[in-house]
DNA sequence: ATTATTATAGACTATATTAATCGACGATTA
DNA sequence: TAATCGTCGATTAATATAGTCTATAATAAT
C-alpha cells in the first residue's frame, strides 16, 4: 500500500515551476533529462496534472508547462489527489454478509464513500482527514521557502540557470 | 493507492473475539462463515495478526483464535500495521539524478526512511504521522464501546449467541 | 508552406501486488 | 486413532504499476 512514485514525479518536478518568469514554460524532455526521468513516463504525470488545473501547456515549438494556479494555491494534496485519483485510503468493500458496523439500523450495502455508515469506515476516513489536513495547508509556495532557507543558494541558481539556458537557445 | 481488504477483514473479525469469555476461542471457518468470507484467506489475514502478537492461537479440535492482549492495548494502527506491514505511504525513491530536496548539503541517496532528509519526504512522513496517531487512539476497546452505544442490542447478542453456540456444539 | 518541436492520447508490455485457492503438515482433542 | 483445527508454501487469476512506443495535433521558426 503505497502512493505510486508519480507523486514524487510530480512533486519534485513542479519545484522548477515555481520561479520562472510569467511567459516561459519549461518542457517535459527538460525536466526529465535533469532530473534522470523517464520522459515519456513524466508526461504521463504532467497530463494528469494539466487535466487537474495545476499546471498549463503550450504545445509546438519552445512550448512546455507552467504552473495554472500561483504557489500559493497548489497544495500537496491537491498534487496527489490529482496523480492518485479521488479515491480514498481504506476501502469499505461492503461485502460483508454480516455487517454489524452499521449506524441507526441502515445497512451497510448503503455505506458509500460519500455517505459512510459503518464506525471502521467512519474511523478510518476521520484519520485520513487529519492526513490530507496537513497537506492541504503545505503549498507550493511554502515548499519553495522552505527550499531557499535549507538548500544552498548555488545548487537553487544551479537548477535555475539550467532551465533558463535551455530556454534561451 | 489503497490498503487491501485485509485491513478491513481482519478489524471487522477482531470485533467478534472482544467479548468472548477467557478460556474460549473462535476459529476461522466460524469467522468466516458468519461473515460471508474467505475461509482460507481469513485464516492468512489470522496468519499476519497471531505473528503480529494481537491474537493468539489453540491448534486442534475446538482450537481457534482470541486476542492476545486486553482490547485497551489493541488499535487499529497496530492491526493496519500487522497486516500490511511498516512501510511508508509515500515512497522516496532517491533516484533522481539531480536531487534539490535535501537538507544541510548531505546527498539524497542517504535519505532512508528511518533517517528522511528531503523535504519532500519530510512533510509526507509528518501527514502520516498524523493520521497514525488518530488510528492509535482508537482501540478495539474503543470500537466494542461505541458499537454498544450505536448498535441494537439484538444485533450485538444475536452474533455472541452465533458464536457461542458454536462452541458449545 | 514546410519542418522541427512539443504536448496529448492510446495501445501495448513487463513486472509486482492482491485476493484468492489448494495441498501438505503438525498439534490437539474426543 | 480419527477428525478438527492452525500454519506454511506453492499456485493462480485479476488488477495495478511503471514504463515504452506510436500516432496525432498544435505551434514556432525557417
Amino acid at each position: 500500500m503505497q502512493y505510486s512514485v508519480m507523486v514524487e514525479y510530480a512533486l519534485h518536478s513542479l519545484v522548477y515551476l515555481i520561479d520562472i518568469p510569467e511567459e516561459e514554460s519549461i518542457g517535459i524532455k527538460d525536466l526529465s533529462e535533469f532530473q534522470g526521468l523517464s520522459e515519456t513516463y513524466l508526461s504521463k504525470v504532467f497530463g494528469k496534472l494539466s487535466k487537474a488545473g495545476i499546471v498549463s501547456s503550450t504545445p509546438g515549438v519552445k512550448g512546455g508547462y507552467k504552473l495554472a494556479k500561483i504557489p500559493e494555491e497548489i497544495s500537496f494534496w491537491d498534487v496527489i489527489e490529482a496523480v492518485e485519483g479521488k479515491k480514498t485510503i481504506f476501502q469499505c468493500k461492503n461485502i460483508l454478509k454480516t455487517n454489524l458496523m452499521y449506524r441507526d439500523n441502515e445497512e451497510c450495502t448503503s455505506c458509500t464513500q460519500s455517505n459512510p455508515l459503518c464506525l471502521i469506515n467512519l474511523t478510518m476516513l476521520e484519520a485520513e482527514e487529519h492526513m490530507r489536513k496537513v497537506l492541504r495547508n503545505k503549498t507550493l509556495a511554502w515548499l519553495n521557502k522552505e527550499l531557499d532557507r535549507v538548500l544552498p543558494e548555488k545548487v537553487r541558481t544551479d537548477s535555475q540557470n539550467y532551465f533558463k539556458n535551455k530556454n534561451s537557445n
